[in-house]
DNA sequence: TCGCTGCTTGCACAGCTGTGCACGATGCTG
DNA sequence: CAGCATCGTGCACAGCTGTGCAAGCAGCGA
């Protein structure tokens, strides 16, 4: 190690062994501009031996343009959370982006002190995946012109972008098809969540029902989670008048109701009780579950959202796109 | 909207509205430097109304630190993959860092483009996860002075920090733990992936078992996914001689191997089969698997990483961790 | 009152890149 | 051969921050 100053090699040094002005440095790797073969050559060689790579930051510096991409989710480990920052982060990637996760759970405080970092880096764009940022924080991304997106988001904000799957259709196709399957009895299983998508779904769900002149047995524990439907199941056959027709909220929840429902009560899916779910998770298609649910084209979702990350000249105001989202019929839902 | 150009506010703007030097400004937000109460209160109300966040992107370029640690990985939505990003995500921002995400998956080209990012915006540290990055940019990044921590893998490297999960261990233990359950005939379902800690899980079983004077099925397919395990249960149940003790390398595995041998074979699990795993991904505890398997300790190694990312001076050549994996009994050995 | 000490504060530089502008060289055309 | 267009190249500036250094100022002891 004969430098152990100067870890990263600078375009200062490669012009210096190439023999050329700083300037042709920087246009060699700045596609478009004018730069002779020879030079180029030249460039190329000399950083190759010097390991020379771009300098983001000072180039983000002068371009008012980072290139990262902040995505932000609370339990980004949920299977579907998961998957669709796996999806996005290869977009981004492929669009010549980066992107930057950040975690929103935990103490609002110390949420909110990571939310910043999008504004102390300059994000192109900021992706809110789910959680419940401090809508002060997204006011004041507004101010200082971040480009916004939220999913699944139904806040009333000027500006952000909104993207969102079709909630409310899936919570009426849920009621129709248990109906159609000849169930009687309803419940839907939710969590104290309170994401506007979920509470959508569950209004729909419940609109639905109301106008059939049927009533919705509802119940709603903790974090969306297995467990939660661990619990719902519990709650739901313990007492009395148990349901024939249930909407999961979520394929998590779906599972933890299934396993409960089939473990602990004995039940047989679908022939006494018939499951719809939401997400399609990677699990729901496992031969242990094979469950129906609605199943959301995560691709499509993230390539618009790269398209509106990467997009930099329309600030089209206040935005908002309406996925439709499939139901994928496996074998929960009894046929009639 | 009156400031259509500069969007964001900076330090300079913040100095005047307050009426101090810029380098005030500065002070106020680096903590431990010297400013009088009085500015500090002024520096701070005008940054408040300006919206003003510091630019790390400059800041960064000063420090010669970015304050951004980078995470690569591939199939970054497998279960246990994306836990321990999010528990690594959270642990960086308590320690005031931030995570930026790559995949490596997908063409090696576009790969090894995403992956020279890290060297672009000057990360502190680089974690690799999974996947198999080119040798010549883990040169690259040792070259420049990159921090560079290797998670399980057993590369021989003069440089970077390792840390291993004991695979070596797991696999003995795993051997007796069957053979003391009765087991008899055993297999080892695996995939394709040829990772080097998959690598050692399996050979610590077979030269275990080959000990013990007894011989070992393996079957590998494909990537490492439910489906391989699926694919191994067909294999080894469809000719004769079928196992009674198997050690599936990953819970992904004995998830699709369990649902096969149940469904498919109409096997039970652990009267006729016992089963045993590794990660302890969530499925594992659910009800419809109860899958006796080994539990690293996430948390832990999340911690390690930091430790390591964040620690500036020493740069120990060449350090290795090796963390021992418990294993956690469930229902899927039968009992002695 | 004088000298010394300690705390603040402003100046100026460094860190690295992209790009407008001017200038020189080169090739083409009449 | 002259004039002109084209292309390549270097200079210098801008973008934003952290920090060493020197200077100013107040406080305190003799």
């Amino acid at each position: 190690m004969d430098k152990p100053r100067k870890a990263f090699a600078s375009a200062k040094q490669v012009a210096e062994l190439a023999g050329v002005s700083r300037s042709a440095v920087s246009r060699t790797f700045t596609p478009g501009a004018s730069v002779s073969e020879e030079t180029r050559k030249r460039v190329i060689s000399a950083s190759d031996k010097l390991g020379y790579h771009v300098n983001h930051l000072a180039r983000g510096l002068l371009r008012q343009s980072s290139g990262i991409v902040c995505l932000v989710a609370a339990d980004s480990d949920a299977p579907y959370t998961s998957r669709l920052i796996r999806t996005l982060v290869h977009s981004l990637q492929q669009a010549g982006k980066v992107a930057m996760v950040l975690e929103s759970s935990g103490p609002s405080e110390s949420a909110d002190h990571a939310l910043r970092q999008t504004l102390n880096y300059r994000a192109d764009a900021t992706v809110v995946l789910s959680g419940t940022p401090p809508q002060s924080l997204i006011r004041t991304c507004l101010d200082n012109g971040q480009r916004l997106i939220l999913i699944n988001r139904a806040d009333q904000f000027s500006g952000p972008h909104n993207i969102s799957l079709d909630s409310r259709g899936a919570g009426r196709t849920a009621f129709r098809t248990l109906q159609d399957a000849g169930c009687r009895r309803f419940a839907l299983v939710s969590s104290e969540a309170g994401t506007p998508s979920l509470m959508a779904r569950e209004r729909a769900f419940v609109e639905c029902a109301e106008e059939q002149g049927t009533e919705v047995a509802v119940t709603r524990n903790g974090r969306t989670s297995y467990e939660a439907g661990v619990l719902g199941a519990r709650r739901l056959f313990s007492a009395g008048d148990p349901p024939d027709g249930v909407f999961c909220i979520t394929d998590l929840i779906a599972c933890g109701f299934m396993d409960a429902a089939r473990h602990e009560f004995g039940l047989a899916i679908p022939e006494q009780l018939s499951v719809i779910g939401f997400d399609d998770i990677e699990q729901a298609g496992w031969a242990s579950y094979r469950l129906t649910t609605f199943s959301p084209d995560v691709v499509a979702l993230a390539a618009r959202v790269v398209e509106l990350a990467t997009k930099a000249g329309e600030t089209e105001e206040n935005h908002r796109d309406l996925i439709e989202v499939p139901l994928v019929m496996r074998d929960t839902v009894r046929q009639s």
